[in-house]
Formats: C-alpha cells, sequence, structure tokens
DNA sequence: TTATTATATGAGCATATACTCAGATAATAG
DNA sequence: CTATTATCTGAGTATATGCTCATATAATAA
C-alpha cells in the first residue's frame, strides 16, 4: 500500500498498477465526449419518447408536439439536437418535415437497456 | 389535414393516426423513467469514465479518483448513483471497497453506442 | 407579389446536477 | 479501548439544460 499523499494530485493512490492500466485503457477525450452525449440525448424523457416513436414510424414536428404534449418549439430545439449528433434524419414534402430514426443503433441501445432495467434485482 | 387549435392542448396535430400510434407504443411512466436513468448515467463523462474503467478491472474509490483527477468525495457521490441503479456493484475486503459492473449491459450498450459514432457521417 | 403554414431560433427563466468542502460512518490496526 | 483509514454524506455553489414565449425562416398557396 503507497500513499502520495499531498504529492502532486492531492489524490491517494493504493493500487498504482490499477490506475496506470485504466489510463492505459482509456478512451480519448474526442470518443469519450461524444459517447457522453449520445447516451445523454437518450437520457432525457422528451427525447426517448421522440426516439422510441420514431423508431416505429416517421413523424413531423407538430404531431410529436401534440404526442408529447409540449409546444413545438420545444420538439424543434430537441430535433436540433438529434440531429446534430445524427440520432435523426429528416425528409421534406411540401411544408411539412418528416423526422425519423438516422440508424440502427439507437433501437439496439434501448433494446439493451430495457434488458438491463428488467433483470431481476 | 385537421385542425385542431385552441381546442384542449393547444397543439395543432396533422396525422391522428400517427400520433394515435405513438401513443399506442409508448412505453409506460416507469419503464420510460428507468430507461432515462440508466442513459443518463451513462451521459456524464465522469461516469462513463468509471464505467468504462471498471469494464476492465475491479477499482477502490481512491483509484478511481486519482484515475479521474478529481476528489474521492465526488467520486463516492457518482458511485452511489450507479449503485442505485444497480450499474455496478462492490465487495469489501479490509477497509477498502472494490467496485465492478454489476453486469454485461453496460459494456455491451457502449460497443454499440462507439459503433454509432463510428459511422461515416 | 402577399398570405399562410410548418419549422427553426434566440432569449430568459426555473430546475437539475456535478463538483468541492467539511464532517460523519464503518471497518481495521495497535 | 483509541487511532487510523477508506468511504460516505449533507450543504452550498456554479454551471448546464429543458421549457415557454416571441420572433424569424422557408416553402407553398392564392
Amino acid at each position: 500500500m503507497k500513499l502520495e499523499k499531498k504529492d502532486q494530485c492531492e489524490c491517494r493512490i493504493i493500487h498504482d498498477d490499477k490506475v496506470e492500466e485504466a489510463r492505459h485503457r482509456a478512451l480519448d477525450d474526442e470518443a469519450t465526449d461524444e459517447l457522453c452525449q449520445t447516451f445523454k440525448a437518450l437520457g432525457d424523457a422528451s427525447r426517448l419518447k421522440i426516439m422510441w416513436a420514431l423508431e416505429h414510424q416517421e413523424m413531423c414536428v407538430c404531431d410529436l408536439a401534440a404526442f408529447l404534449g409540449i409546444t413545438e418549439s420545444a420538439v424543434s430545439h430537441q430535433l436540433r439536437l438529434l440531429r446534430t449528433l445524427r440520432l435523426v434524419k429528416n425528409r421534406r414534402e411540401g411544408t411539412i418535415l418528416y423526422y425519423r430514426l438516422a440508424d440502427d443503433h439507437v433501437s439496439e441501445l434501448v433494446r439493451i437497456a430495457l434488458e438491463h432495467i428488467s433483470e431481476p434485482r
């Protein structure tokens, strides 16, 4: 057991090897950030409901607003975020924009997370 | 096209059928909330780094603090949250608590999310 | 052209949350 | 027993974020 109190980081380190190994295996900052943003996007009730709905059918902004019971503005803000993260895409038909999921990963993510919360405790 | 302006919900509905279908398919509130919290847990850099590190080896609080460069208190707060969501478990060995992932779902979630962000844009 | 409609955007506000600090527990060591 | 050590917890704070409102675009309709 090695104590490096008040050295540089003010942090005690009990297992140097484990800390070193963790640092070695760590994802780079960019990947970490992108992963974070992706999970964070799914970690909000409104956005998760949007994604879950779009997984089944394409929908426009005002339908989603009616479905969620929030303003179209709020939906639009969230869709912009989801678009930025390439989680949804849209197509125009006249004045209406139909949104859909960008790829199949989301369905898989939700499916696995559902498995997790369904586990016996 | 049907407009129900200033009716009850103040929301225009363009496609009644789609909204109805979305409502029919929607997850119940409890499942939605649990899913949200799970994703939200992974949607923070500190927690994601913790999970990624624990996916490979068990670690104690002060090692994680040294690895992340934050206080042990901060790590402990985050671990409590992860424990509550049954994402990590721990075992005691003397005075030290070793944390590890609770199950394999997390690895899968991260793997799929990695695939998503790695897609050509 | 002008009017309408669906969506997007910026500002402002209220809540949520991630951190640090100080102090409390819980287990072991002497 | 007391001292030490690893972890936990509550409070306070600063930042992040999700919403609404008002307004701006962009495409179509007349």
